[in-house]
RNA sequence: GCCUCUGUAGCUCAGUGGAAGAGCAAUUCCGUCCUAAGGAAAUGGCCGGGGGUUCGAAUCCCUCCAGGGGCACCA
């Protein structure tokens, strides 16, 4: 809220947060201090970066937060003597920006860099220390030409290519979605339009030829990223591992190979079941009776109706229909009908399955509703019987344990450990030695061997979209794929005039005659460009390489600079991007590792994830009407009170309710450090040795403690801390030494330079009143003098029977025997043990002594 | 159902074997022409519950309860 002229006349102790953004933006602009590029730069680098954004509106809370937490730390480490790159850019390709240039007819590109210009303005008022040089656009074409170059190595590589498959497909944007843009309900993350399955030929990343070095690898960041993320990544990658069996069909002379993790029960297999709609469903079908082709198409349309959400409902009846055709286990030669169900899935493992009810829940539920056989080879008890056991006391008491029952009346799958039965030759094995034990055999004659399985699926990256990076293939006459030669890159998306940007399920570029008509580059016969364009995740894949030489039209990224920063020693951005862009950047970063490009396996040493900014308990949106925004807020407290609050307000990770937290406080502590600078009266050059002692300490505890603190990203700490400071100051000023005390001089430069971190502002203006040039964010933190943490007296604490009964005043130096005599003197010590016997005595110096007593 | 994180003052959080802490808010007092930005003081706690290990537990172990997050018909 702006203050009235007349009381900023009368009124000294106001502290003018606008005057002091307008009077220091211009300053920094102009002296530049986190440019990164000089060359003859000799301190230690880091890499601090911060997710960039996409530019929807303004700024929000969202960036506010993000922004203020990656700039603590970017400030820290320039403060801590390091060369500290902290580069930014716009992550500029995407649907919001083609969305609204057809809903309001325009281009979409004006949209976007309008948008840039206006965020671009904020960040700078916001005082983020970004090497602003550095900016770069994913939308650019000096950019997008290396996109594509990157799909050219991948395409090189066999990593990047076309299947036809079931596909993700948003009735809304009209676009196919990658799996994970698949919300677990089966709606679009971006339009919220349920999902539904189409079948398209579509462009893939084989990300999956790296899922063992994709999880394998989050084990090198444990302690560096936070362990939620590191869980989700490894659930979502989700290996599991196991066996392929094959299986003879009858009548087929190809043998079906199914995927189990419990390889251990094949004995237990009492029929097969095949996913409706994968191929081989459909071809045992039709070598079945008319009855069952005709049932089997009608349970097929039917599957294929129902949506992701009702197919993934677990507690749902089991479907199915039998495809009349046998499969022959190859342990034991038993027959097993061929089922189709639409719980088995047509893209995980082989699309089908070895049903084993009594020890799987789900191949029991279907047992039980079609009356399939069920057969127990793992006693989970001394013995099956088959009948319901009596259930005695003990066993409802928990005394004794509960029979192991029949599965088959129960309902109930028998999951646990147990000794093998029923199962040949395995019989009496554990469940773990009967895994090892079954594929050996199985190896040996050929039937079978161990296998390993992904959740992750390979990522599908194309789109029918205009506003993204073309793929740079083109599609010869015979149906050839030929690569863009390199020296024609970047394929540039051509102009939207004349271009129907409607969604209508084909790509718009299809529509760019002109564009799409090329000629074939081997031959010049008549070809096609490829008229999709790649998921923006491709061009944030890399990004962090770009910022390395953003200008350089020769290379996408110079590895010697790759080799001198990267990789990117701190990375701060929201969980959302938990599972995709980290997994993306992470396979990415691993491809270049093979192809020599950079020397490190993962792109990202240190995450940090910082929460997101609710009202009343609730994500912020529109619909709900409980909007905070970001203009509004940095208008009535100031750029440095609103940075202040993110950092205050808690653990990063965790979640901030504005209506828990205080801009207000934060102005008002940033006004009481404001006034403690002012009111310094010393000369720079004094000597602070001479300064109160007591305040000394709290000050280069302060020192002390800060970095460790920082660090760790306990922000709100470092903040609680500067506020004690703070406060210990002002007592000195007012009742103490005074403010010409050369104490008081350190402990306001001290929170001077440590304020910079949060209130970049204020810090400099405060820098200025002490006497100083700018800029304060080049300072160096001073090292804590260790004379000055130590204690002259600290307090020891003497229990009898871990009870306290006298405290001593000691020095920090005491030892053990000198300690311990002085208490056994005390006179409280004495009568608290009275006529009893001690028979221990423990000593810590010196902080406690312990005696144990008994009676006589 | 499986995996995972977290329970300490009204709020946000420190404290990882040795006397329960900080900041903010609330309270009272002093100051002020006014003020949502001044100063001081005192208050505030079965450290989620129970059990165990220990001379001693917020801290280590077991168990239960509550909350957050992720995965989930993935064979």
């Amino acid at each position: 809220m702006p203050i009235s002229a007349e009381r900023d006349e009368r009124d000294d102790d106001h502290y003018d947060f606008a005057a002091t953004q307008a009077k220091w933006a211009p300053i920094w602009e102009e002296l530049k201090p986190f440019a990164t590029s000089d060359p003859a730069d000799t301190r230690p680098r880091k890499y601090v970066l911060d997710m960039f954004p996409y530019p929807s509106g303004d700024l929000h809370m969202g960036h506010a937060e993000v922004y203020a937490l990656g700039d603590v730390v970017a400030r820290y480490w320039r403060q801590q003597g390091f060369n500290v790159l902290h580069p930014i850019g716009w992550d500029s390709f995407g649907l919001p920006a083609e969305n609204a240039a057809i809903k309001r007819g325009i281009d979409p590109r004006g949209w976007t860099y309008d948008n840039i210009a206006q965020q671009k303005k904020s960040m700078k008022l916001y005082a983020t220390s970004f090497d602003w040089d550095r900016e770069l656009h994913t939308s650019d074409p000096e950019y997008y030409k290396w996109t594509q170059w990157l799909f050219l190595q991948l395409h090189k590589k066999g990593l990047a290519y076309r299947k036809d498959s079931w596909v993700n497909w948003d009735p809304t944007d009209q676009t196919v979605l990658a799996n994970e843009q698949v919300l677990p309900d089966g709606t679009s993350e971006r339009s919220g339009a349920v999902v539904v399955k189409k079948k398209l030929t579509q462009w893939y990343f084989k990300i999956t030829d790296y899922a063992d070095r994709l999880l394998d690898d989050l084990n090198q960041l444990e302690g560096s990223w936070p362990a939620k993320v590191l869980n989700m990544q490894r659930n979502w990658i989700g290996r599991s591992i196991g066996a392929d069996v094959d299986f003879v069909i009858e009548g087929r002379s190809e043998r079906v190979t199914v995927f189990t993790t419990r390889p251990d029960t094949l004995y237990g297999t009492t029929f097969m079941v095949v996913a409706p709609d994968s191929d081989l469903a459909g071809e045992l079908a039709d070598g079945s009776t008319p009855e069952v082709q005709d049932a089997f198409r009608e349970y097929l349309v039917q599957v294929q109706r129902s949506t992701e959400m009702e197919r993934q409902a677990t507690d749902r009846e089991k479907t199915g229909i039998f495809l009349g055709r046998y499969a022959i286990n190859p342990v034991n030669g038993e027959r097993l009908p061929i089922w189709t169900a639409d719980y088995v899935l047509a893209d995980y493992g082989t699309g089908a399955v070895m049903a084993v009810p009594a020890h799987d829940q789900r191949d029991l539920d279907f047992a039980r509703k079609f009356n399939l056989p069920v057969t127990v080879v793992i006693d989970t008890n001394a013995a099956v019987t088959g009948v319901i056991p009596v259930i005695t006391q003990e066993m409802i008491d928990g005394t004794e344990e509960l029979p192991a029952l029949d599965p088959l009346s129960t309902g109930l799958a028998l999951t646990g450990e147990g000794r093998l039965i029923n199962s040949g030759t395995l019989n009496g094995l554990s469940k773990n030695n009967a895994i090892k034990r079954i594929i050996e055999l199985l190896s040996v004659a050929g039937t079978g061997r161990a296998a390993k399985n992904y959740r992750l699926r390979d990522w599908l990256i194309s789109r029918q979209r205009y506003w993204g990076t073309p793929i740079p293939i083109i599609h010869g006459a015979d149906g050839a794929e030929i690569p863009v030669p390199e020296d024609q890159l970047p394929v540039r998306l051509p102009s939207t005039e004349g271009l129907d940007l409607k969604p209508k399920g084909t790509s718009p570029l299809g529509g760019a005659t002109d564009w799409v008509n090329v000629p074939n580059p081997i031959d010049g016969t008549p070809a096609r460009r490829d008229p999709d364009t790649m998921d923006t995740f491709v061009d944030s894949s890399w990004y962090f390489l770009r910022f390395l030489n953003p200008n350089d039209d020769t290379q996408a990224f110079d590895p010697r600079e790759a080799e001198k920063w990267a990789p990117v020693d701190q990375y701060v951005g929201g969980v959302e991007h938990a599972i995709l862009h980290l997994l993306y950047a992470r396979f990415i970063t691993k491809f270049l590792f093979d192809e020599g490009y950079v020397t490190f396996t993962e792109p990202f040493t240190a995450l940090l994830n910082q929460g997101m900014v609710i009202l009343d308990g609730a994500k912020m949106s529109k619909s709900r009407g409980n909007l905070v925004y970001f203009t509004e807020e940095v208008e009535r407290h100031g750029v440095d009170a609103v940075r202040l609050t993110m950092a205050f307000a808690g653990p990063p990770e965790d979640d901030i309710d504005w209506h828990d937290v205080s801009p207000v406080g934060s102005a008002k502590f940033l006004a009481r450090a404001w006034r403690m600078a002012r009111d310094v009266t010393s000369a720079p050059e004094i000597d602070w040795k001479s300064g109160d002692a007591g305040l000394r300490r709290v000050t280069h505890r302060f020192l002390a403690d800060a970095p460790a603190l920082v660090e760790s990203f306990k922000f709100n700490v470092v903040v609680a801390r500067l506020m004690e400071l703070v406060n210990a100051t002002r007592k000195v000023i007012d009742t103490g030494a005074g403010a010409a005390d050369a104490a008081v001089r350190e402990a306001a430069e001290v929170t001077t330079v440590a304020l910079n971190l949060f209130a970049p502002y204020t810090a400099e203006e405060m820098w200025s009143l002490l006497g100083y040039e700018p800029c304060v964010a080049l300072v160096q933190w001073r090292k804590a003098d260790a004379s000055l943490l130590v204690a002259e007296s600290v307090t020891a604490v003497v229990q009898v029977d871990g009870k306290v009964r006298d405290k001593l005043e000691v020095s920090p130096k005491v030892g053990n025997d000198d300690l311990e005599k002085l208490a056994r003197e005390s006179a409280a010590i004495v009568r608290s043990i009275g006529d009893r016997e001690i028979i221990k005595v423990i000593v810590r110096a010196p902080k406690l002594v312990s005696f144990v007593t008994r009676a006589i």
